[in-house]
DNA sequence: ACGGTGTATGAAACTAGTTACATGTGTCAA
DNA sequence: TTGACACATGTAACTAGTTTCATACACCGT
């Protein structure tokens, strides 16, 4: 820049001031400026502008991986909301890890990150110290409690799963097989598993499997016989399930049932069309890019948001007769 | 800093020198230090140390958008890389809108990103003007092109087409329906679709539609009777076809071929499994991130990468013997 | 006792901008 | 003609760290 001044035979102030959209420089040294700036190919340093607003206008986004729909989804409505508010996401992932997690936060807070988004509400203590130092705003998605110390945006995972389950009750099934993803280190699908056990209307079996297409189709092969539905605690489960079934011959759904949760938008498409939980990811996504802008620039912290699920019935789960 | 200084009786200096790893600060004065930042909750300036540096270790990515598996996937790999060669990504939405692209980059570069890697080879001039004069390391990707003034890591869009249009002329189809997503500003597409026109083994017909389910499933319902297979451009399209040809009591590939290009995880568990050419999007978001960051940590310009694509023939696509 | 060496530390100059305050000039009204 | 005021601009003090260079002191060998 002070090049710049020199070669426009100004100050740096005067520079400084055409940079930073003019409010009172002359036409004419304006111009003696920005020739000066072209000539030079000058562009300001964005560190040395972030040391003096003190601002950075980044978001940190927290999320278990971003090859899985459900978290895309949501990013995508997340970045388009902070964009509108001027913020700037960057993304990391955790694989689920707490450790890898609490380091990644270490890394966007070097960065200069202004406030967080993660996904569940369980964090590491080192993660905890670290937000609790920086005074980080930080919001929790994909779960809802209202006494978390951090404000959530989410929906019940619990409710979503008994909203399966209860459609399954209701078609008459008593006879389940749960079908989970890992519930170490992972509080949604711990939710979602805790408000099933419990339930009396139905007998539930439940088995805890990696969440990939590959390993429920392999896992449906040693369905007990006595089985008559499949609750899937997410739809790639829900999906691998369909296509295991129909490599066993089995046909859905007058051989077995299948529902699953989270209603990936392929999920209405597939054959049988998948029943499934709808849990509202975009509106999550644009709820807390609204939210925590709203919490940075005014100060005042966020409040929780509560976003309802909803059961989509379609063909993939059949009303029977118990026997 | 200069508290935390006052606070333990030393200079802003030995201050400095703790926080960044102290090298050689006698023990005593170190704890002493420690002491004062822990009092004092004190955590440094990433902007200050951004200044002195010239260095912020963030990278920008450009992408149409992120509720697409092969763009999510894509970045996960990514992501993945560059953090570990220490940098972040900052992720950016275009909707394949070229002046909101030049619009996000210069966001992008006010934040400080040192370097970005974009979706395809075409730019607005803005964007264009921009990365030259900050001279920026750009590197296109999904899109091969060995004499693209960026660098360009993909595979060849042409080529892919080409492998689904020999695999349905070899299965003895002559009479197909080419699904397209828009091709207004997008090159991807726009390559795929120049290498199938001019092709003389077959009578195609072209069909331009939005890239969604609902879109491709609507569609199908107006397919020519003389019609024996399908080519959409993306697995996306391929699924709608297949939902709607389903609806239309058309099976595949009985009565109808269909074949996609992107081969997304989901494509080989649908039924009939879909036939696709397969996009090897990880290993592109890994090399694109390895070879960014070798070029800002060298200097030297990267060099253009060519993956190969994979022709995955599956049941969706039926041998026939011509008419 | 003296000089050489090494380590620990501080003062001040640096990174690249922004901004409060002072100053100079020109216009207009009293 | 002079005071008041607006406007344009420069000076210098800030933002928050890093780094160079100088210095002080301890230790060791002669």
């Amino acid at each position: 820049m002070r090049d710049v001044a020199r070669h426009a035979g100004v100050s740096v102030a005067t520079v400084s001031r055409v940079m930073s959209g003019a409010s009172n420089v002359a036409e004419a040294t304006q111009s003696r400026v920005q020739s000066a700036v072209d000539a030079l190919d000058f562009v300001p340093s964005p560190a040395a502008r972030a040391i003096n607003s003190g601002r950075t206008y980044m978001i940190g986004a927290l999320v278990p991986t971003l090859d899985h729909a459900i978290f895309s989804r949501f990013l995508d409505a997340l970045e388009l909301t902070l964009a509108d508010h001027g913020f700037s996401l960057v993304v990391a992932t955790t694989n689920d890890d707490p450790e890898r997690e609490a380091q990644r936060a270490l890394d966007l807070l070097n960065l200069g990150v202004e406030g967080f988004v993660v996904s569940g509400i369980t964090r590491s203590a080192t993660f905890e110290a670290l937000i609790k130092r920086h005074k980080t705003p930080v919001i929790a998605t994909s779960y809802f409690d209202p006494n978390s110390e951090t404000p959530t945006i989410g929906y019940d995972n619990g409710t979503a799963a008994r909203q399966a389950l209860h459609h399954l009750v209701d078609m008459g099934h008593s006879d389940i097989l749960v079908l989970s993803g890992p519930t170490w280190n992972n509080d949604r699908t711990k939710a979602r598993l805790d408000a099933l056990t419990g339930c009396t209307q139905a007998r539930l079996t439940v088995r805890e499997i990696p969440v990939t297409v590959a390993a429920a189709a392999d896992h449906v092969a040693t369905i007990p016989a006595h089985i008559t539905a499949l609750l899937c605690l997410s739809d790639v489960l829900a999906q691998g399930a369909l296509h295991g079934l129909r490599r066993c011959g089995l046909e859905v759904p007058e051989d077995i049932s299948v529902i699953g949760i989270d209603d990936l938008p392929s999920s209405h498409s597939l054959w049988p069309p998948l029943s499934s939980v709808h849990l509202p990811v975009r509106r999550m996504g644009a709820c807390a890019g609204e939210t925590l802008a709203q919490w940075i620039e005014t100060g005042e912290r966020a409040a929780p948001i509560n976003l309802e699920t909803r059961l989509e019935p379609r063909a993939s789960v059949r009303r029977i007769t118990p026997a």
